[in-house]
DNA sequence: TTGAACCTTAACATTGACGTTAAGGTTCAT
DNA sequence: ATGAACCTTAACGTCAATGTTAAGGTTCAA
């Protein structure tokens, strides 16, 4: 599919999709009018991406989660890399921290919305 | 206390804290020479801020939620207004989606970890 | 075969959340 | 009473993620 279909299918516009490729977070391949075309998968990957930029990950940081964020099943790297998987712990511990704050602050916002509600 | 007492109690700087009160996230007094006057709750505010923001919210956002975010026994609104009411439920759904998402990716984080840590 | 709707790269513009610098006033220990 | 360490406003710089525009090539239905 060209980059318009997947710009629909996955919530994303083709800038966005285009500066994820800059990125390195997505590849396509081309037609013989140099027309990006991409596969069913690349829908899903999208949504992966959208999904990780809006929660505050950077670029950077997804370029890194991601080859590991594709499910049980993704392949494991040949010989474990053990700077990224530093770079993972942080991260995870980054992600822990970040959720318990959403949490919270979901709580509060729940609590607000019940009160306010019932009045 | 002044900003910089605040900025290094809330692990903020003192820059951060003059652009939330620039964005309407916080109020300060002023001494007679015009210099910026916080009591203890500052800190706690200025934590709460600071965590948003790392959980990706924006001030504007942050500017709606904060009033809600000071536990259950903050105050609520004489006439709870049903604008407010509405865009907290949106960014609360929001909140969500965006929990959820991150819990996938950690879960997934920590899965590849645990795999690479075995092997 | 043409024109509307797509695609390409390149480049400049914008937005939010700051950092940094400049030019000056304040506080306080010595 | 002075200098270091604070504070003020104002303004310009930066960075990531994206919007926007320009100048063109491609596809396809009418």
């Amino acid at each position: 599919m060209r980059i318009g279909e997947l710009a629909q299918r996955s919530g994303a516009t083709p800038r966005q999709i285009r500066y994820y490729e800059e990125q390195d977070l997505l590849i396509s391949a081309r037609t013989h009018s140099n027309y990006r075309d991409y596969d069913e998968s690349s829908v899903e990957t999208v949504v992966q991406i959208r999904g990780l930029i809006d929660a505050g990950l950077s670029t950077r940081v997804i370029r890194v989660l991601l080859p590991c964020v594709h499910g049980p099943g993704a392949e494991l790297p040949a010989r474990p890399d053990p700077v990224i998987s530093a770079l993972l712990t942080a991260e995870r511990d980054c992600l822990k921290d970040r959720i318990d704050h959403l949490i919270l602050c979901l709580d509060q916002v729940q609590c607000y919305l019940d009160r306010v509600e019932v009045s």
